[in-house]
DNA sequence: AAGTCATATCAATTTTTTTTGATGTATTAA
DNA sequence: TTAATACATCAAAAAAAATTGATATGACTT
């Protein structure tokens, strides 16, 4: 149960921090490698690594293997999942009030 | 325009943390008093006020002061902005292709 | 096979976040 | 007016996250 809240913070975790924001928007203009990150984001190589360990761990990032670059994009089902959790997370929870006979 | 990225760093700053997740969850069922959720949460004075202050400071949840009583509840504007922001951030941008004539 | 490039991972350090205990400030109760 | 309650805020300590520099790995290149 207390396990749920830490997958669900994971998700969030993406959108908590101002580089991955950043990353994020960069993301929305297409697939990008690492590389192309690193140049437009004026951030170490390992510094990147990082971040996107955690964009790609909160589901919302994708990551795709080709030769010896890694290309990162937004991943739809990812966004949607996050989407559908932030909806649940702050609707609030009506008791069902039964009525007498 | 990085401005931008902290103050919406701000408002998801509320779902990546386990205890403001548990919080919020209490909330779903109704407005709550502090003294309430420091009992269920299990949690010091201190520690909650803190949570809650960043919980109000991203817009998701709402407080009312009532003598010497806090009480907190789901924003539902600002939730809703934050459900906005999230579809924002992941809606990949589609340069448009302009057609020769 | 040796060298280079793109990236991941690791350990150490720095920075930020969270917790804790103490103190301050209203508000209500006696 | 004194005491108690509910909470915010502060400063110090602890814990977690982020950055940095070094090293490792696996793919291309020569």
């Amino acid at each position: 149960m207390e396990n749920t809240h830490e997958k669900c913070a994971k998700v969030f975790k993406a959108f908590c921090d101002e580089k991955r924001l950043a990353i994020l928007e960069l993301l929305r203009s297409g697939e990008k490698c690492a590389c192309v990150l690193i140049d437009q984001m004026e951030i170490g190589q390992s510094s990147l690594s990082y971040h996107m360990k955690i964009l790609c761990e909160s589901g919302v990032v994708d990551s795709r293997q080709e030769g010896k670059w890694t290309h990162y994009r937004l991943s739809e089902s990812g966004s949607k999942y996050a989407s559908e959790l932030l909806q649940q997370l702050t609707t609030p929870y009506v008791e069902q009030i039964l009525e007498k006979c």
